[in-house]
DNA sequence: GTCTATAGTGCGATAGAC
DNA sequence: GTCTATCGCACTATAGAC
């Protein structure tokens, strides 16, 4: 019989994540999280680095694993095929089904600067493991680097547009249609001005359901 | 006469800029920059919201001066033209000739993560003026997203490239390589193992001198 | 300009699991 | 005995309130 109640981080995170909801994140001390959660303020530096960090617990391993995945990827594929692979199998192990979740996150990360700053260093980390994998790969480093920022825009632009919309789209089809208009613009095939003609060319935001 | 000197922030920088190179960025605490100075702490945060933010002085009126700078821009262009006559302009108005005082301040910013991610906070800011620019242009909501944080992945990569490159090669040039290896990429031109064969295709990132 | 709350660190003590 | 997770306390610096 342990000494104290198991899973220490996953009791922190759920009082931090319920205080932050009723009184907001700023609002929110450190100490009031751990006696919600039965802990000294301590022990909830020990299990995370700064009181942001209760916002994103697990994601530590996450760019680790979408780097293992892509070195399993199929030798066969382009690198826009293996990127649009791998975001595709993050999309249906860790999102889809989660999506009111990662509403509530979302909702708390935009209420602060703070949080929003550590959303976009996690999503920095994340491409920088995607680069090395394609690194390892055999890409030349300039062409890794760029991947995997675009795999990030994409990406991180696709589970907005999802969180926001009002229909059941999956997300695998918004990050099809971000795909296809980064490819319109690299392109170059989108002009200006499109509210004078057709527009523009490809992707909408708002195509049709399917 | 004034009754204190002027030029208040900048001797905050200065000091600041000094004792982070002298000591590093958390050795240094704000009253120890504030005294160089000849100032108060007091006085060092009615000029900047927090420590870091001495690190960008002056870059807050960047996005609104680019997001201008897009919209007098030759309304003929596409956007990928719009967007490379953007970033060639700061480049040689911003960039060019300030190359060491850049390396000396991203040498500072990366010893330190809370930099690194204000850093990241002031390129989303960037890419997202950019987006606002092109939709009041016309563009799609979705679109402009995407072409904001493209220009921001073209353009901060390239500035890397630049700030670590041997040679005197103009950011300009580093700018062209980082667009076409991501046109190569999102045309999905770049095969992966490219060690077996020829170097992919396109861009390197250390290309012929001119 | 002073005063204070809160974040975050360092260190020693503790006690169950093994 | 060692290892590990906790507590508790003292302490500093940031940042904001007054």
């Amino acid at each position: 019989m342990p000494r104290w109640e198991p899973g220490a981080p996953e009791r922190l995170e759920r009082a931090a994540l319920e205080l932050f909801a009723e009184r907001g994140f700023e609002q929110t001390t450190v100490p009031e999280i751990a006696e919600r959660a039965g802990l000294t303020t301590r022990s909830f530096f020990r299990h995370f680095a700064d009181k942001r960090e209760v916002l994103f617990r697990g994601m530590d391993e996450v760019p680790d694993r979408v780097a293992g995945l892509l070195r399993d990827a199929p030798r066969s594929l382009s690198v826009v095929e293996m990127l649009s692979w791998g975001i595709e199998t993050m999309a249906t192990n860790f999102f889809d089904g989660h999506r009111e979740e990662l509403r509530a996150r979302r909702a708390i990360v935009e209420t602060d600067p703070g949080l929003q700053e550590r959303d976009l260093r996690k999503q920095s980390d994340m491409a920088e493991a995607i680069a090395r994998a394609l690194e390892e790969d055999g890409l030349d480093q300039l062409s890794a680097t760029v991947a995997g920022k675009l795999a990030i825009t994409i990406s991180s632009t696709a589970i907005a547009h999802w969180l926001d919309a009002a229909d059941d789209r999956p997300l695998v089809e918004h990050v099809k249609d971000v795909r296809d208009t980064a490819t319109d613009l690299m392109a170059d095939r989108v002009q200006r001005r499109s509210l004078d003609s057709e527009p523009a060319t490809g992707a909408k935001e708002t195509g049709p359901a399917s």
